[in-house]
DNA sequence: TATTGTTATACTCTATAACTATA
DNA sequence: TATAGTTATAGAGTATAACAATA
């Protein structure tokens, strides 16, 4: 229900941007690093390449991401943010932190840490790390 | 991460019974009452008429949910589980219920409780209550 | 008119698998 | 052949809005 609820605040914000939490996290994967391969962010994202090659789709015609073909090899290309996508992934980080403290901000500091540590403790050790689309 | 982690590896887990995440929640929210009007399951899992219509669809088809026509009122009809529907819930129960041992598992009795505690909290100060579909 | 449900339409998300171009 | 991506197809999930039947 937690997870559901913020999840749904947040998508609802994110759209206010004109951009869904799919797109906020595939630009949020990009936002580390300069150019990434489509099959790269594939396995970064847990997607498949059928999934990658539509949201990246999707966000070149927002002008949100832009391509770069390579040299070596012409079957292949990476992708990174354009400079609009580049500016907008703080504001849409901040629209993530902003609904992240609108929940949990009914907790109290001690209870707010406890969580924080328990669910860091969890994906340690369950070894997640794929950043999740939804 | 970890909700996404855990309900993902749910939804695999209901799949080798037949039913999607979403006819789960259908059925479950079900299972607590005799017969519902689907305006009433509607509200219930905070969805749409609508989304509600086709679930429905879909569970009639698999012959898990079925319907009654009410006398007083010819437009309206309430939806209930099947003998099949009914005797599915525990088993899917015991998926969910072993899903979340499985994942919650890695962490000690003392932080499974805080966590357990603090998100019943932050349910219960937030007002939640409506059944996750996905 | 108002209400109960259904249906039409549309979009996102995602997978699988077939396909194209290149290596 | 093998690999990088794209595309075709499909189905789930869901919303909005138009609609039919009945109240």
């Amino acid at each position: 229900m937690v997870s559901n609820a913020v999840s749904q605040e947040f998508a609802r914000k994110v759209t206010t941007e004109g951009v869904t939490v799919a797109e906020w996290s595939f630009m949020r994967a990009l936002y580390d690093e300069e150019a990434v391969a489509p099959s790269v962010l594939a396995e970064k994202m847990g997607m498949t390449k059928g999934a990658i090659s539509k949201l990246a789709d999707r966000l070149l015609a927002k002008g949100l991401v832009a391509r770069i073909e390579s040299e070596q090899d012409k079957r292949a290309h990476s992708l990174l943010l354009s400079a609009e996508g580049r500016a907008k992934v703080p504001v849409l980080a901040s629209l993530a932190d902003e609904n992240d403290a609108e929940y949990f901000g009914v907790l109290t500091m001690d209870e707010r840490e406890a969580l924080d540590r328990t669910l860091k403790a969890l994906a340690a050790r369950r070894g997640l790390r794929n950043i999740p689309a939804d």
